[in-house]
DNA sequence: CTATAACCTAAAGTTTGGTTTAAGTCAAGG
DNA sequence: CCTTGACTTAAACCAAACTTTAGGTTATAG
């Protein structure tokens, strides 16, 4: 099966424009033409695509996601360093997945936090918190962030 | 203790220029200035700007983290509204961290089909494989993908 | 006192990742 | 054939989050 633009991009759940705008930033030299000069979008593409939105979704820069998908364009040659590509990016997420981590231990304990001042109806009450009054698992929390 | 605009950075990590942004964005109401204009940071306003670059953390746009920075402002009244935005904020995370992870699994396949191809020599072999011929904890992460 | 480093503001510039617009072309149904 | 909706490009526009620049002020060390 192949599609044009508009229907590619319903497929995808994207916008068309998006679409041109990775084909002019060099992310779909896979994209053929009709002799016309409509882009054709075969399944294989659409799979690449999803790639590349998967490679989006980690914030990896268009330019970045450009060379990945260059490299795919030159064949086994450079199988290898599509490889050594795939494992920096994982990397990248874990770091990505550790921030995120952090950043939520910190939102968790602000969550106990204004539990127990809803609670009490003010934040005074707890000004005199200790970490000895703490429980352990929301210390961690907070010695987290 | 307090400390002019460049210490203030140096300590958190970030540059001047950002936290005079932050500040004409509004998310600093809480830093006071010396009689000719400084901008005076205390501990205290360190620790909330921690909060907002925890927050930035998990991508929330600046002038949602105003809404919450100003929530502050307003005392005993707004413990409420601050709770349920630390849990709506928890839910974003959760959401982006299960996005990542998605992609993770799929570059965690691509790290599994080239560790592979590599061995291969080519991709052309592969072309072959069958769900069947994938490890069931591989084929979980195609398939989540 | 004065030099100078660090601060101040306003405004312009930068980067990223698109969207929108304008003017025109392609392709499928009638 | 011709209409019409979907496509084409180039170029302008946009928003977010800063950074840089320019011109000026403050504060501290000598």
């Amino acid at each position: 099966m192949s599609y044009t633009i508009g229907t590619a991009a319903e497929k995808l759940n994207m916008s068309a424009s998006a679409l041109r705008y990775y084909d002019k930033e060099g992310l779909l030299p896979f994209v053929h033409r009709s002799a016309g000069g409509i882009r054709i979008f075969k399944d294989s593409d659409l799979e690449r695509l999803r790639l590349i939105n998967c490679l989006k979704a980690t914030h990896m820069p268009i330019k970045d996601i450009k060379a990945f998908i260059y490299s795919y364009t030159e064949g086994d040659a450079t199988i290898k360093r599509r490889r050594d590509m795939f494992y920096e990016r994982k990397l990248a997420v874990e770091e990505q997945m550790a921030t995120l981590q952090k950043a939520l231990d910190m939102i968790n304990y602000k969550c106990w936090f204004y539990d127990m001042a809803v609670e009490a109806g003010s934040t005074e009450a707890l000004k005199s918190l200790k970490d000895g009054d703490i429980p352990e698992e929301i210390r961690r929390l907070k010695e987290n962030s």
